[in-house]
DNA sequence: ACATTGCGTTCGCCTTGACGAACGCAGGCA
DNA sequence: TGCCTGCGTTCGTCAAGGCGAACGCAATGT
């Protein structure tokens, strides 16, 4: 199991982040949400233990999945180099599989075949909200990554990036062919 | 928001789902979790509002992650050779995304980065039911797919099998890598 | 300067969830 | 048959969560 650390204080960091973000008082949510602000002042200050049903409408209020109240946040952009990375079943020496990324809840991943030549780089717009996009380097060499601070990444590597900031893909050699996964909630 | 009806209910069916998956009594699971099993009995029934730490104590006993509890559950081979399949967004002919495999609702999808060398077929047995399997081949060249009827897979090939059905990974140059995405519901 | 508005926190009251004990019910065994 | 063990449910008690009111504080405007 994945699940670390006490689930109260993730809630509360959850809570504070999303809250800010969406850019609400805490009074302004509490109404919102149909809760006393005194509840939720408790629960972003870690105390307290909330039910669901507590949760759940702060949810609603926030406009985000339950779960993500609950689930920690990832990091932004990660890359595993080839021969990096956990192996996950490697009962023989001649066929090793590494976990790149496991699957958020309710996330929908769409897989993507990249084929690419050099001559200019791939500016993306940004997606919509919450799109992750995972990329595995087959062959060639290419420049991946947000446009702020690409990566570059050779065949083997893996690579993955919040979809909904700028991005780049510019490849790097002719020939250049890439696993892409689209992850969006 | 994506989140509909009321989260007891849907906490209710997980739970009883969860655990006749595991195969434990309410009494066991109860003790287990360190709850009460009068507690237990009426999240079952759909009554009550369960505390945080009270469901995170069964998700720990029952080994699944958190969030699958509160998000509802919801519900052959096939070969795309490189340069086959539709291209879906070749804005520009130097880069050309081609659409393998779309998400289906409420599937799960892990990404492995694969490296096997030739010398022996690996055979897996079969997973749980509702497994998918998806390999695009970055590398070499491999015999990927059911064990009654595998496929000679080319650098760039996409092919995906049902994993709850014997099936073959057998490198059959050195240095095979591919990109595998494992779809659970 | 004062009043006002909105912020987040703290303080009692009261509802409610969690607990343990007791209950009814089925299946195994002497 | 009678006894026992384990199952899931129901009942009464107690602590804890949620609530509203009151508080301190800072930034406004008259």
């Amino acid at each position: 199991m994945q699940q670390r650390g006490a689930p109260l204080e993730v809630i509360a960091r959850s809570l504070r982040r999303e809250r800010d973000r969406v850019g609400l008082s805490l009074s302004e949510l509490a109404k919102r949400a149909g809760v006393a602000k005194s509840t939720l002042s408790q629960l972003e200050s870690g105390s307290g233990n909330p039910s669901v049903e507590t949760l759940w409408a702060l949810s609603v209020a926030l406009d985000v999945p339950f779960s993500r109240l609950v689930e920690p946040p990832q990091p932004r952009v990660q890359v595993i180099r080839a021969g990096e990375g956990p192996a996950v079943f490697s009962e023989r020496a001649d066929y090793v599989a590494t976990l790149l990324a496991s699957c958020p809840p309710h996330a929908r991943r769409d897989i993507y075949l990249i084929t690419a030549e050099p001559g200019g780089k791939r500016e993306s717009h940004p997606h919509s909200p919450g799109v992750v996009e995972h990329v595995v380097l087959c062959s060639g060499r290419a420049l991946i990554g947000l446009t702020d601070d690409p990566v570059t990444v050779e065949p083997g590597d893996y690579v993955c990036y919040p979809g909904d900031l700028p991005h780049v893909f510019e490849a790097l050699v002719a020939g250049t062919v890439a696993c892409m996964v689209s992850e969006h909630v």
